[in-house]
DNA sequence: CATGAATGAGACTTCATTCAT
DNA sequence: AATGAATGAAGTCTCATTCAT
C-alpha cells in the first residue's frame, strides 16, 4: 500500500518516499551551496552529496529553481516555528518593546547559533538567485516587507510608549537585522563561539543604543 | 616615447594603453558582478558591457580570477586611500578614540554611498569566489586580519583610556562591520537616501552603544 | 469469465482490460503526435493525455516504437474497412474504372474528412519515424507497394479499355495520392471546409485530367 | 587583414569565414534533417557531418532554431532566384496564364529535381519546427500567404480571361502544390527518374484539368 | 595589440526504459 | 495490473580558455 499525504501545489500527488526525497535533495542543496557557493552548488554537485544520480533530481523537482525556492522557504518555516516555540510571549501585542526586541535578538541569534549552515545557504541564494533575465528572484523589496517593517514598527512602538530613545526606527531596524545576518559568518567561521556570551553583548549593544535617556542601565 | 612599468608579478610589461585596457575590463567586470550577481557575471558579459571581443580579456589576464582578484584589491585601495584623504587626522595614534570610532562610521558610509555598485560587487566576489576545489578564495580569515582586528584594536585601545564602556571589542567590531557593510544594500535599493541623515543615525547608534556610563552624549 | 485472445506477436495474452488499455494508449499517442508533432510526443505527454501514469505505458508496450508502428496499423485497418463498407462495390473487377476514381477519391476524402487528426499523426509518424541508425521504419517502398500500385493498375485497366486518355498511370498515381494526403492539412488548417464543394472539385479535376479526349464530361 | 562584408540582423559583424561557416553548417543541417529526420537532426549529427565540434555550431548560432530557420530561408531564397533565373518572363502580369501555369510547374519541378534533399529537409522542418510552447513556427498561415494565393490568383485571372475552365481555384491552387511537393519524394526515392517525361506528364494532367471546354489540346 | 574562431568540459533538462513493490 | 522511483544516455546551451592570424 502506498500512503498518500500531500498534495503539492503541481498536482502532483506526494508519497513518503517522495516527500522524503524532495527533504533530503532540499537539504543536500543548501549544503552544496553552503559548501560551494551558490555558483557552485551545480545539481552534480547536489546529487554527489546525496549519493543519487542527477536524474533522481529532475524527476522530483521541475527545475534547479524550485529546488532552491523550496529550500529557502522551507528554512524560513523553521526559523518562524522556532521563534513562536521558544519565545511566542514576548512578541504579544501587549508586551515591553524592549523585552521584545532582546527575545528578538536571542531567538534570531540562537536559531543562527543552531542551523548557521541553513542560514548561510539561504543567505547566499537570496543574493544570488536569479531568473531568466537576471534580476533578482527574492528582490530587496521582498527583504523590507518581511523582515524590515516588522522591526520598524517594534522601534515605533516603543518610541511611542516611551521605552525607547528618539531615534530613526528604520535605520535601527537595518542595524539590527545586519547584525544578525552577520552572526551566520561568525558561527561558520568559529563554530567554538561562545553563544552565549555573544548574545549578551548584542543584547546589552542594542540597549545601551535604543534606551530612553533618563533610564537606568 | 613608450612608458613602461612592471606593473604584476607575472613580469610582463605593461605600457600604459595596457593598463588602461585591464583598468576598463575590472571596471566593467565590476559592473557586470553588480549587475548580474557573481553567478552571472561571465566574461561574455564583461566584453559586451566594455565594447571588446573576450579574446581581449584573456589577453590581458591570464584568467577570470585573476580579473576578480584585481577588482577586489582595486576597490580596497580606493577606500583605504579614501580614508585617508578624508580623515586621516582622526585614525591618529593619539586621537580621541570616540572622534576615531566617528570618523570611522562616516568616511566608511561616505565611500559606500559614493561607491555603493563597486562596494557591492566586491562583497559578492569575496562571497562567491572559489578556487577549482570550491574552497573559497577570500576566507574569512582574511577578513579578520584586514578588516576586524583593526576596529577590535581601536575599542580595546579606547576602554583602556576609558573613553568606552566595558563590551567586547570584538562583537562591537563586528557589529560596526556589519552595519557598514549592510548600508550598501540600503544605498543600492534606495539610491536617493538621506546619506547625512543616515550616517548620523548610526553614529549615534554607536556612540550610545559604547559610551562610558557616567558620559553625557 | 475473462477472455483471453493471443493478439500480438510475443505471445502475451490478452484480456479485455489489456486490449482496452492498448486502444487507449494509441489513441493517445495518435492525439499527441497530432498536437505535438512527432518529435514532440514524448511517452510523458502521452502517459498525461491518457491520465495515467507512464509506467502503464511501458507496462503495456515494450517500447515507443510498438505504440507507433500499432497506431498506423490501426489507423490503416480503419481506413481500409471504411473504404469497404461505404463503397466496396465500385471496387469489384468489373466495374467502370472511372467510376472506381471517382469511389476512391470520395472515399478518401471522406475518411479524411471525418478523421483528419489521426491521418496527419499517420504522416507525421510515417515521416518521423526511424531506427537507431535514423533510417526510416515507413519507407517509400512500403507506400508504393501500398497505396500507390493499387492506383496504378486501376489506371492502367482503365487505358486499356479505353476509359481513360493515354498518360502515364503512375505519376496519375502519384498525383492522385498527393492530392488526397493534402487534404489532411487542408481540413486540419480549415476544419469548416465544404467538404462536399472540395470533394467535388477534386473529382471533376481528375475526371477532366484522366478522360479520353472524344468524351463528353 | 580581416575583411567585414555583411552585417547581420544581430548586430555581429559577419567576416568570409564566418559566412562560409554559417552556410557549410546551414548545408550540413539541411544533410541531417533529410538524412535523420527532424526528429533525429541533432546537433551532434550535424557537427559530425560537417566534421567539426559542437561548440562550433553554438560559436556561429545563438540556438538550434536560428539554424533550422536560416535554412528554411537560404532555400526558399534559392527556389525564388532560380526561378527568375529561367523563366521570369513567363510570371508577366500579361503572359498567358497557360503559360505560366506550364512555367510555374516546369520551374518547380526542375528545382526540385536538381535539389531534392535541400527541400525535403525545408520540408521536414516546415512540418516538425514548433516553438517552447508546442506551437508550429512555420503555421499554416504562412504557406497559404506565400504559396498558395499567388497560385489561386493565377488562375483567378486565367478563368476571367477565358483560359481556364470554371473550377475553384483554391482547390486547383492546394492540388498543383501537394502534386509538386510530392515530386520531392519521388525524387528521393527514385533519383534516376526521368524528370522531363514527368514533368511533361504533370503539365499535360493539369493542362487536361484546367482548359476551357471549347478548345484543343 | 587585438580578435575571431575553435574547443571541450560541464551546466540544466528531457526522455525512454528498467525495476521493485 | 499498475505505478512510483530511478537511471543513464543524449539533447541544447554556456562558458573559460587556447590558438592562429
Amino acid at each position: 500500500m502506498v500512503m498518500r499525504t500531500i498534495i503539492r501545489s503541481t498536482g502532483r500527488k506526494a508519497t513518503f518516499t517522495e516527500a522524503a526525497r524532495r527533504a533530503q535533495i532540499v537539504e543536500c542543496a543548501i549544503e552544496a551551496v553552503c559548501e560551494f557557493g551558490y555558483a557552485g552548488a551545480s545539481l552534480s554537485r547536489v546529487a554527489k552529496l546525496a549519493g543519487i544520480s542527477k536524474g533522481v533530481i529532475t524527476y522530483h523537482f521541475a527545475s534547479k529553481a524550485e529546488i532552491l525556492e523550496e529550500a529557502v522557504a522551507v528554512v524560513y518555516e523553521r526559523g518562524a516555528e522556532f521563534a513562536l516555540r521558544t519565545r511566542s510571549e514576548a512578541f504579544d501585542d501587549d508586551a515591553d518593546p524592549r523585552d521584545a526586541l532582546r527575545a528578538y535578538l536571542e531567538t534570531n541569534l540562537a536559531y543562527i547559533a543552531a542551523h548557521p549552515r541553513e542560514i548561510n545557504a539561504v543567505v547566499e541564494i537570496t543574493r544570488g538567485h536569479r531568473d531568466a533575465d537576471g534580476r533578482p528572484v527574492f528582490g530587496s523589496a521582498w527583504e523590507e516587507r518581511e523582515v524590515i517593517e516588522p522591526l520598524e514598527e517594534l522601534f515605533r512602538e516603543g518610541q511611542e510608549r516611551g521605552r525607547f530613545r528618539d531615534f530613526s526606527p528604520r535605520v535601527m531596524a537595518v542595524a539590527v537585522r545586519r547584525v544578525i545576518d552577520g552572526f551566520t559568518f561568525q558561527m561558520l567561521a568559529h563554530p567554538d563561539t561562545d553563544v552565549a556570551g555573544f548574545t549578551a553583548e548584542v543584547v546589552a549593544l542594542f540597549e545601551h543604543a535604543t534606551r530612553a535617556g533618563s533610564e537606568s542601565p
